[in-house]
DNA sequence: TTTAAATATGTTATATTATAACAAAGCGTA
DNA sequence: TACGCTTTGTTATAATATAACATATTTAAA
């Protein structure tokens, strides 16, 4: 039987809650770090928990960055089609929440034939407040 | 003043070919071992080379899998814009050339308004040849 | 043409990110 | 209970990337 999908164990509780507190995505490490007190000690432990939590679509992996983010989204629990917008200044990172848009990617497809069943967007600039 | 664009220097040069050379992304530490024979001896080397690369839009990086490709569009002198569709199975990587959807993402404002001066899309599903 | 600045290169060391491999504990259930 | 499965703990190491500094090369101004 495969883990219920709403279940989450001590050390992924322990990783997703450190991830929803922070304002940025976390680096791996820095997770370690602040999970030692808690009995987490070793970089496969936060790694496995990271695994299952980007599986269970309840955190994020922003690529560009080997950082991990909270989906925002609460109905979120397969995790195929993610889009984030990154401030190359403050490095701000947000989730885009766009109907318009997960749908044209949803149902896009190229010359090739491929069908796809997962998609990661990540968009650069400056944010409003680094703009100016 | 900064490099003509269209200039290489010798490491750029080696790193280049043998990018375009290849039929899928290259690792940066397979492309060391590859250079190895034509002087290029250390990791900040391949690099550097890269980095440039990069910003020349001669190669791409594919976020999901810290490798590079050689862009395959030739009127790309800046890498701003990428789309790239990845197989599952196959880990063929192949890149996106389909103006709509760059036309699409490129005018794209989300909500919070701010403007985007570069996207990266990874699209991930079973290219023809594994589907069936 | 000398000189200064910028660019490119070489080199060593190390930082950062991620996984392999194996042992042991906990849990559900036949 | 005893078996299978998942989770956890642990050590070691692999893979990816950059810091820091020395040297060489090119460029372009004085």
């Amino acid at each position: 039987m495969t883990q219920k999908i709403d279940f989450l164990s001590k050390n992924q509780q322990i990783v997703l809650e450190i991830i929803e507190k922070a304002k940025e995505p976390l680096k791996a490490y820095s997770i370690l770090f602040s999970v030692q007190k808690k009995g987490i000690k070793a970089p496969p432990q936060v790694y496995r928990a990271l695994d299952r939590l980007i599986k269970l679509g309840k955190i994020h992996k922003i690529e560009s960055k080997n950082a991990f983010v909270a989906c925002k989204n609460d109905s979120c629990t397969i995790s195929n089609a993610t889009a984030f917008s990154i401030c190359d200044s403050c490095e701000m990172v947000t989730e885009i929440s766009n109907p318009k848009l997960s749908k044209y990617l949803a149902n896009f497809q190229d010359e090739t034939g491929m069908r796809y069943n997962k998609y990661n967007l990540e968009f650069f600039g400056l944010c409003k407040k680094c703009k100016k």
